[in-house]
DNA sequence: TTGAAAGCGCTAACAA
DNA sequence: TTGTTAGCGCTTTCAA
């Protein structure tokens, strides 16, 4: 069956074999294929339709070589049953694809010591590493920096260290989640906890429980979730089986708020909105879902790959190396599973409602 | 901050310098890091204590130019918003990694003609491509497997073509849930399409239709849904608004059969499992969340990627390049989104309840 | 077992 | 604008 098309072609073209069949240097036809080099357009007219009929393609890591550029960018990953990864893995494959680069995957599910995966990182010559795993170390950040890969990390900051990071405001967000639950008029909160080393997490819990203590509640009972379905399922049994069970949960994240939701109304009987509040933070895809309506801080997704392609660009074309600590402002989706203030929501330019403070937070 | 202990490292080590230190030729390094290669003990370690001082890596990109491979596979995807991909994506990573290949990101949102992405994916000395994206044509599998790359496609079988392919028994698993939903009572049937253009979903809904036509029923009710949670909402919204609505769904996917649960409580009030019985395809993780309970074939996904590994493993040291179409079989996994037949339920080994027909399939 | 030498496919001075 | 030349960092014959 179609043995007969079959092209054995067993070494594919090079520079080589098309600029004899053009007629021309090797050079020449480099420079075909270079944006904005010096050839006439007659001289790149005859390369493309050699490289045409000789199926050439420059090989891209053959010009690394050269160049020491190869166009591809690592990213190093953890969770991506996690919902928010594969929507952030999407748009910076898509934005670095416009750009010209592409994404290798690294899959570090809680590597510990920087090591084991470093010279794996390093015998790629990545232009750059994206770090969005949690569970990575900044020690590896600054491995990597240090042997010259610039590198962004991606929702885990480490102030104390000078590798570039973009990231959500996350203690401002669980402000905003404080101050809707009590304007909504609950008073016994309940959180649910990511891991305890890790920033993001202590971030959201520090400003949700400040919010908390400014505004004169206690703070909230609190359980470790570990980031996991199951572990958040378990946080949410240890927090509703107290004597006083809170009436308003926030989860660290979406993934641990679908777990909680569930579990409140599918084994204690609590509907999620009137009989208790429960807020996430990320505002993953599915939280619209009708079955979830999670009401969540939404991470700006958008500009935290646009300010991570600038920042990557900056450290690829300019000189000294970027260290910044990006914060992108966030909003809180409205939706129903916690009860809605009477004040204070409103719809966003994308038609989604949100809820902001009469008053700036302090 | 932390300024002193920066090393600027301009350029990384090359074997070159760590012939020097080492005080041994260029090839003596190369052949340290090359397994099995003919190195005294003493030279090899004399060679790694310099590399580890200089903090050399070999580069693989230098590597392939006389190897010509690279250790660096492609997988093109289209959706990761479908939760299926994720986990399929993971697991190949996990275990290519452990054989030295890297994966290379190409998603490609639905893109229609082979050329646009063809470019890219030559352009990068790929050792193989994995397809697993649904919505890219055979043409560009052919065009890859005829420039030398060995192609792999995931779910997405073109029989006419003689690319090789991994994909699930999707006739076997439809007719097991034709079969399903007749042991359970189910006389009224409707089916939700992905898109009539995809071979998975025509498989899928074949092996549906010829069994019920085979037990003697009328051919479901369809509608399509194009693989979208919007598109599978509204098709349910058509099937349910019919005078003589359909009292069982098989959805052709597990994303799609999400909204026909959502759908079918939130506006229709009808109880999954009772009212209606919903079934899916993928077996996604979130399908076991209490809210859903879907009843889903699970597609083998450790066993796809284990023939995948070996097919690509396969391709890439033997001479002649492999041409075959694998199926997997999967379970049909019982839940609660659909009404049970009192017969032919079982525990697998893994402690899922499944269910198989009394007698095998015709 | 080791080193010298050639070359993988490409780009970038430099000279013409 | 073009071709010549010299590598980028590595592996791999081939002799020693």
């Amino acid at each position: 069956m179609g043995a007969a098309r079959r092209k054995p072609r067993r070494r594919p073209a090079t520079s080589h074999d098309v600029a004899r069949a053009a007629g021309v240097s090797r050079s020449a036809v480099s420079r075909s294929f270079t944006e904005g080099a010096s050839v006439a357009a007659a001289t790149r007219k005859k390369v493309l339709l050699a490289a045409r009929a000789l199926n050439y393609r420059p090989n891209l890591f053959a010009r690394s070589l050269k160049t020491s550029r190869s166009n591809i960018l690592g990213i190093a990953l953890s969770a991506l049953d996690n919902q928010y990864y594969p929507d952030l893995v999407q748009r910076l494959s898509e934005q670095f694809a416009k750009a010209g680069y592409r994404l290798l995957l690294f899959v570090t599910h809680g590597i510990a010591g920087p090591d084991p995966i470093l010279d794996e990182l390093l015998k790629y010559r990545l232009d750059a590493l994206i770090l969005a795993s949690s569970t990575v170390s900044s020690a590896l950040a600054e491995a990597c920096r240090d042997a010259g890969v610039p590198v962004v990390m991606l929702n885990n900051i480490d102030p104390a260290s000078d590798v570039a990071s973009v990231a959500t405001t996350n203690e401002a967000g669980a402000q905003t989640i404080a101050s809707f639950l009590l304007a909504a008029g609950h008073r016994r909160f309940g959180f649910i906890a990511g891991l305890d080393s890790e920033l993001t997490s202590y971030e959201r819990e520090s400003g949700f429980t400040s919010q908390l203590l400014k505004s004169g509640m206690a703070a909230p009972d609190r359980a470790v979730g570990h980031f996991s379905f199951e572990g958040a399922a378990n946080a949410t049994r240890t927090l509703l089986k107290r004597k006083q069970r809170p009436d308003a949960i926030f989860c660290v994240n979406d993934h641990m708020a679908f777990a909680t939701l569930q579990i409140a109304r599918c084994e204690f009987g609590l509907e999620p909105g009137k009989d208790l509040s429960v807020v996430g933070f990320d505002n993953v895809p599915i939280a619209e879902w009708p079955f979830f309506g999670l009401t969540t801080y939404s991470q700006p997704n958008g500009q935290i790959v646009a300010r991570t392609v600038a920042l990557i660009h900056q450290a690829l074309h300019q000189q000294q190396p970027v260290t910044l600590h990006e914060r992108l402002r966030g909003e809180l989706v409205v939706r129903s599973s916690a009860r809605r203030p009477t004040t204070g929501i409103f719809t966003t330019t994308d038609g989604q409602t949100a809820w902001r403070p009469d008053k700036p937070l302090g």
